[in-house]
DNA sequence: CTGAAAGCGCTTACAG
DNA sequence: CTGAAAGCGCTTACAG
């Protein structure tokens, strides 16, 4: 026989599930939240009376009596590009063992009013705290407007990220730097280079590294091409500003290069015969990819899954020492390696053959 | 000079607002919630209190005061795939025009503890609905767990999906059909197919769509090929199981199709001169691979878009209505088409050109 | 080990 | 248009 249930929303609430099992509503939440602290007759007695009615503890309640939350907010840019989807992977597989919750915030744009409703979003829930995937300005904007009461950590691509939060990051300048210095180790004269986002700052690191690397070796620095995130707009962006003169190309990252290579190959030119291409990020189709593109392996998924703790460490107070003890150096911060992995999309120029 | 604030959190509450505009605690809330029921001379004066102090709304609060909440979660067995990110890019962005928040749990397995532990997850937290990615057995099978009380509709990829919630889903089978029959019209004897995660039921779809399409020209039914998610265990299945006598290839998905070419071309066959192929889901990658892959389009940003929006009628008690009406049919359903997209990766068989 | 009671920070009839 | 007060469903000292 069901008991009456006199909450509004007609689910069973701890005070039937005390009164079905004859204890008080005190014993109840003991069950659930200290159960060691419960006699095991009660307690088996509560846990039937729970069963029975399909007790499910409200979320709001809880997290209102207790000021504990379950949940954690990531801020970001994008959710379906291979860097920021993969991050987010590793972000909700680290909340998932802790037994918390993830929720999406997208920052659509730097439009004042985006980062705005996105704080707002963010801020009107119940959240432990915020993990931003600070790869473009937009978040960094968007994190400088949480509140100080609020803790926060950030994933990001360079070790001075301006939101000044604590952060894990892969170097984007280093692994640009790898990629370039790969191809000019290789003897080619100078390498061109297909820049997606430039030259607002998010494209600042890998961009940034290539220019450097070709400024260490005193080679020729040749206009940077400006393209989209679409394979297809890399395509034709290939097509319409790579001239003969290119032996050697850097690509923003994977969908880039595949689009650029598409050009090369429409246009004759084969690589890496005529033509070396570099990509960024790894992404699973790269060894397919024909040829297999030498890319930059960046390991995303633990990138989120290395900030997620570190938000963790910040929630338990732990992650405070470091930034005392430092004095000048108050923010925390944690890199995790960029590497390049060598394929076929790569070779010497053909006059060194 | 800022106030005293009385609240364990440190931060402001709403009396404290009321206190510094000399107004009512109601009088703020009424501001918040309904600012037209309030004088305009009284309103100012809070927006600058809210303003001065940085007052932020309790989420928790509201929620368990109000009853209604701002979050949907989303139940996925995957976060990063084409199909399930980019699903989830249609929900968040259409939950973000509503000003509501998304949250994500991710099914682990269809092992019972771990369906267990995602509906725990999910019902721990203020939820006003959820969407689940009906796309596999294991979203299935925790869709079922949700109590009746809790709204819930389902994004799927068949008309009939044992949820039994009202749903929104494109057609696997058809589309599969689609491909198979294609191929067929070029003149192929009969078509071969790489498919993942068969024979589990979540395979069905567009396997069966596949086997379907040649019972009905009554061509000889090959052995389907299992294989694994990964685009390079697509190409080991593809150079282990795929004999000289294959002609056209139906892959499960654009990343298997490419696994797939990989392996052809490694061998020495040609693509469509000597094997043509198919592939299922357009990613945008698609149109740059070496041939441009003939595909079929999938609107999964779309399949989102208008699940979120069925679940928002639900709520509305809009969506009841039909369900009332039809009696035996008791439950919604909308489906979105597939549609094949023909490029270069397929072609009439070599013995008829 | 157990329970009565206060309180978390809001919203919402109700009365004016 | 405005406010005093009850109540949302839990947790947590406090007392025993």
């Amino acid at each position: 026989m069901p008991v009456a249930q006199s909450r509004r929303s007609g689910a069973p609430g701890i005070a039937d599930v005390a009164k079905l099992a004859g204890v008080s509503v005190t014993t109840v939440s003991r069950v659930l939240n200290a159960p060691e602290q419960v006699s095991e007759r009660r307690r088996a007695g509560v846990l039937a009376a729970i069963d029975e009615l399909g007790y499910r503890p409200n979320g709001a309640a809880r997290a209102l009596a207790s000021g504990r939350q379950r949940m954690v907010g990531v801020l970001t840019g994008n959710t379906t590009r291979y860097g920021f989807s993969t991050t987010i992977h590793g972000i909700e597989e680290a909340a998932r063992r802790r037994n918390m919750l993830v929720t999406i915030t997208v920052v659509e744009s730097d439009d004042p009013a985006h980062i705005r409703s996105a704080v707002d979003l963010v801020l009107g829930q119940p959240l432990s705290g915020v993990v931003g995937l600070e790869f473009d300005r937009m978040v960094s904007l968007a994190l400088a407007q949480l509140p100080a009461s609020m803790p926060a950590v950030a994933a990001s691509l360079t070790g001075t990220n301006s939101s000044g939060l604590p952060r894990v990051y892969i170097d984007d300048e280093l692994g640009a730097r790898l990629a370039t210095l790969h191809l000019l180790d290789q003897g080619h004269a100078t390498v061109h280079h297909l820049a997606a986002d430039y030259p607002t700052p998010s494209g600042s690191g890998r961009t940034y590294g290539y220019l450097r690397a070709l400024a260490e070796r005193g080679v020729r620095v040749p206009d940077v091409v400006p393209t989209g995130w679409d394979p297809l707009e890399a395509r034709s962006a290939a097509l319409e500003f790579l001239g003969d003169d290119v032996t050697a190309l850097f690509c923003f990252n994977d969908d880039i290069a595949m689009g650029a290579i598409s050009a090369l190959r429409q246009q004759g030119r084969r690589v890496p015969e005529d033509v070396s291409v570099v990509g960024f990020d790894d992404m699973p189709l790269s060894t397919v990819w024909a040829p297999a593109l030498t890319s930059v392996r960046m390991d995303f998924q633990r990138l989120g899954r290395t900030t997620f703790d570190l938000l963790c460490s910040q929630l338990d107070g732990t992650g405070r020492t470091g930034a005392a003890e430092a004095g000048g150096a108050p923010v925390l911060a944690k890199e995790l390696p960029p590497s390049l992995i060598v394929r076929d999309s790569t070779a010497p120029p053909a006059a060194l053959r």
